[in-house]
DNA sequence: CATGAATGAGTCTTCATTCAT
DNA sequence: TATGAATGAAGACTCATTCAT
């Protein structure tokens, strides 16, 4: 089996495989300015000409690069999905797989960020497909949840979801930036979850609202500041 | 007091005070790579060489402008959490206050994250005690409301925080990629905070009509959301 | 004599030929620099490393071209000249030939003018005796109409030469370069033979009307001229 | 006087006159893809990052020293011709200027030429009016000798532009490839002028004009290949 | 202190040519 | 013979930084 020769187009395939492994290297060690082309053609043993046979240009190489980084994280993210029943269960998995998946990709993730930057004239529409394959997993479970009744259906799964990613990935960042703390990852899951079910409240607490005057005076406090927010911008239209 | 001459100090400081607005401008809009010296020194009306009399180099004039981007913010969310006193409304304007101003100084959040992709060599450390100092006033609050009794304390701090910041600026970065939606940012502070408090799990008895008291602040929220799209028509007319 | 089976020696030219019409079009078409010899292989149905095995390099490539639209010039030029009698009517073929040619092929002209741009290191040689060819045919009408004694014999043929080929030449170069202005070929050619009739200058007695004949030859020009703007819409529709 | 301090903008003037005059020669000797920037900023003993402070890229260059060559030529011709009263003696001046010139720069003109060229998308306006001014100066010349009834006046200006300036540069070109022969450009320029004045034909021969029954068959042999002509580009377009 | 012209190292990209299959 | 993937030298252009004025 390892023995047939491979064919023409296999090889191929091989060095496309070659050249994007190293690239994703190369742009997730250095972002996309450090990232050399020289050195991305250094890193897969090809000649600096030979990137340009297989990618247009740098930006076309990023992008296939993202391409095949969310294509893999949704594939195992469906794979480990679909054997679960349990929302919970099935939220947790996510959440574990994505911040596994983040912690040892993370630049990669800036990078995409990045992307957005203005100027780099980036085209969102194939990022925004990869991206909305990857989070309709979440969707799908979330979904299921509030249709056997689990979840709280007045919430815009929309949400739930800027909730869910925001914070594991503000998490991850975090502990990226502080390296000194043991990074606890199972905690922060476990963390969002129970928030999830049971809210931040103490729950005697959140029985005893606060008086109807009390209530009144809030609002009033909004309406001022609404008003403040309104009057500052109208100076500066000025 | 306006016809005193401007001592030299002053001066100097007012021209820092101008490079730094420059700066700070051209970086939002063009991203690291895409700000050029050269465009800053013309924003601020001052030749090339002038900005190396005031910052080492590039990456130090970034430093610095980051640095005071965190102290506006820090200095802003204090001043304005200071004469409130229920840990939730505390929390509101928190998250109100972070999504206006990531909303508008966008591109520079995004530029501080991309600081620490590999090779730039960035020093984290006067970063993260800037930022450690805008997340001590949440932390405080929510240390606050535990200790009041109004927040489950089991959960850790730095968990909410992540919970807090991060759905806020994942929400702020989806609606970025999807201009095609209109955003509605109250709506995002409020599901936050609607989570924080009640979690997402539907608790049995949730049919109960609300109060009078709760549909007055529903009515807050519609009249909030209003000014919001308010501001909104404004910025367009400018 | 369709039906046998070309010989290998007859395969082999034919796919020159084939390659040398594709290597004309692009040469034609993009200038020597803006011609690729993947663009050449491709125009050919041939693989790029076929080329090198007709043509030791591009410069040979082009050199082939050229010699091969001399070799047709020279050829046409000579059937056409050779039924023609009068020496005026020889030339007026010639000049007609010529623009014809060169308004067809015009960039292949400025392709071969382009050679002997320095640093090319082009070889003359062999391109001169192309043109001594060429220009050999023009040389004997001139000199059998010297013999005949139609032609001034104090004039020396180069000279001719010059004004007949540099005139037209120039006439199509300002005519490529205005082109909002309706080219008049049949003019210019008109025009030469016109001078070298008459010079340039007046005669003294140029009032006497013109005979019959004269008449009938300007009716002759006109329907020439009509001819050659439907030669011109034919082309358009194609 | 030559003591004083250059001010400032002169000597960015001069700088930019050294720059031009190295790209001149650059040019000229190598013709445009052979030039290479690093060759021009050597030249002029500049680094190659100051060319694109002058010039916005290698093509506004070659338009800059083109049009500078165009003044030149342009200039000296005018005070050239100006105190000249004779219209066979101006014109004589021209050849002679144009000869001169040419024979000088005749890689530039080459190079102009070149550009026109597919692909370069150089735009011909500006040097179209810059062309415009040279051969203004030879219409005026011609139109002033047609008024003063020294010439034909049946003939069109543009006609005797392009026999004029048409056959020098042929002239120059031939010379140019045959390095062998000595250049004899007194006499092409004497001979130019003989055949505006006298014609190519013997003044006798031409006295006896052809029978009417000879003319009137040379017109039915050129309607014949008029109609032969037609029949071909039909035949193409089926 | 301020200027802005000059620098030149650093990068992406092209394309003629080669050579293993 | 024919192929076309691979090569890599070469060149245009950018821009942070310096320094003479």
């Amino acid at each position: 089996m390892s023995g047939t020769k491979p064919t023409r187009r296999e090889r191929l395939e091989a060095r496309e495989e070659v050249i994007l492994d190293a690239a994703r290297k190369v742009f997730r060690d250095g972002g996309y300015a450090g990232a050399k082309m020289s050195d991305i053609a250094r890193a897969a043993a090809v000649a600096e000409g030979t990137l340009y046979l297989y990618f247009k240009n740098k930006d076309a190489l990023l992008e296939a690069v993202i391409e095949r980084f969310y294509d893999d994280l949704t594939d195992d993210a469906e794979r480990g999905v679909a054997p679960i029943e349990d929302t919970f269960e099935r939220l947790a998995f996510l959440a574990r797989h994505h911040v596994d998946r983040c912690l040892a990709e993370w630049q990669l993730l800036e990078l995409m960020i990045g992307l957005y930057r203005g100027g780099m004239g980036y085209d969102y529409g194939s990022h925004r497909s990869l991206n909305r394959r990857y989070v309709a997993i979440f969707d799908r479970v979330i979904r299921e949840g509030m249709h056997r009744g689990e979840l709280r259906d007045d919430l815009p799964p929309r949400l739930l979801r800027d909730l869910f990613y925001g914070t594991l990935e503000y998490a991850i960042r975090t502990l990226r930036m502080h390296p000194e703390e043991t990074p606890d990852n199972d905690g922060t899951v476990a963390g969002v979850l129970s928030i999830l079910r049971q809210g931040a409240v103490v729950p005697g607490a959140s029985a005893q609202p606060p008086s109807e005057a009390v209530r009144l005076e809030r609002v009033a406090d909004r309406l001022t500041r609404v008003a403040t927010r309104l009057e500052t911008r109208l100076d500066d239209v000025r």
